[in-house]
DNA sequence: AATAAAATGTTATAATATTGCATTAGCGTG
DNA sequence: CACGCTAATGCAATATTATAACATTTTATT
């Protein structure tokens, strides 16, 4: 397995992650239930974007009940109101969030090989774009940044063979 | 209606894209279709992101029969491989190219608004890109940028209220 | 004309997402 | 505790976007 994209201890992601969202939902007041705490594990099982339908069955396997369609996109609603999730637009899928305390866009680089997805909030980035777009009188509210490339991780495998 | 990007005479804009269109294609020896044409034709008919199912029905009003969805989804297959649209991912939409000649992926700003596509390429995001991506051992190959803010034509609109 | 390749037609279905309404769980008030 | 309110979830149906598989037609080549 090499779908990490760096070697890294994930259980740790996962902790980390499930921890902050637990404090956040408390500090802001508003409830991490059962069914959103399952598919934020769902989404933070690994660091490759997830699609709404395959947490629906991964729910169904670990739970033994299957919840249908609006309960999945409901709890991925909450999520992404609560900054716990990302959606990937390009791919119809989502990715954990592993800054949630402050409101961002974020900027992922998906590698085509892993799958791996690397978030970034990069000032160089909103500075260019907003750059670009004053030239047309265009004000940026939300910036959607998808790149699609080769990871560190899946290069050093290729240049290997 | 004020749903252009800027005031201007489409018409122009319409008759400049078939044109290229036609002329691209017989550079390159593949077939401009009368379907490839009408769907074209559709994706030009203003700024704004078009989906397949309304060129669909575009396409059934116009000429009395109504094609089947893989041939509009051919149709756009084509255009996107010779670079006479775009997609725009983030709305699952189409635009179309105001330059097809070279090969370029594009950035696009979206009037939340009045729905206009603006299209760029601009050196400045997609050196930033690069830049953020290399500082995480990433290369990119393909970036995906559709940001969604106000047009100019927009907030002059709403500054006069 | 015979053949092959490309394009389109046709039917069905997959994959993603939402609407509308019923039910349940949680919570504060009296 | 009963009541009423709200948020959350369950559930059935359906909308929207996209593709698969195979038949037919068109076009180009021999
Ligand atoms: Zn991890
Ligand atoms: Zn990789
Ligand atoms: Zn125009
Ligand atoms: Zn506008």
């Amino acid at each position: 397995m090499h779908n990490m994209p760096q070697p890294h201890d994930h259980q740790h992601c996962i902790d980390d992650a499930m921890a902050r969202a637990r404090e956040l939902c408390l500090r802001r007041q508003v409830k991490f239930t059962r069914i959103r705490e399952q598919v934020l594990a769902c989404v933070w099982a690994n660091h490759q974007p997830v699609g709404a339908y395959t947490i629906l069955e991964e729910i169904a396997k670990e739970s033994d009940r299957r919840p249908a369609p609006p309960t999945v996109y409901r709890a991925l609603d909450f999520l992404l109101d609560n900054g716990l999730v990302h959606r990937i637009a390009s791919l119809n899928a989502f990715v954990g969030c592993k800054d949630p305390s402050h409101h961002h866009q974020g900027h992922f680089l998906i590698c085509r090989q892993c799958r791996n997805v690397i978030e970034l909030d990069a000032d160089i980035i909103n500075s260019a774009i907003s750059t670009a777009a004053t030239q047309y009188g265009f004000v940026v509210e939300t910036p959607c940044v998808e790149v699609v490339g080769c990871c560190a991780g899946c290069r050093e495998l290729s240049d290997n063979e």
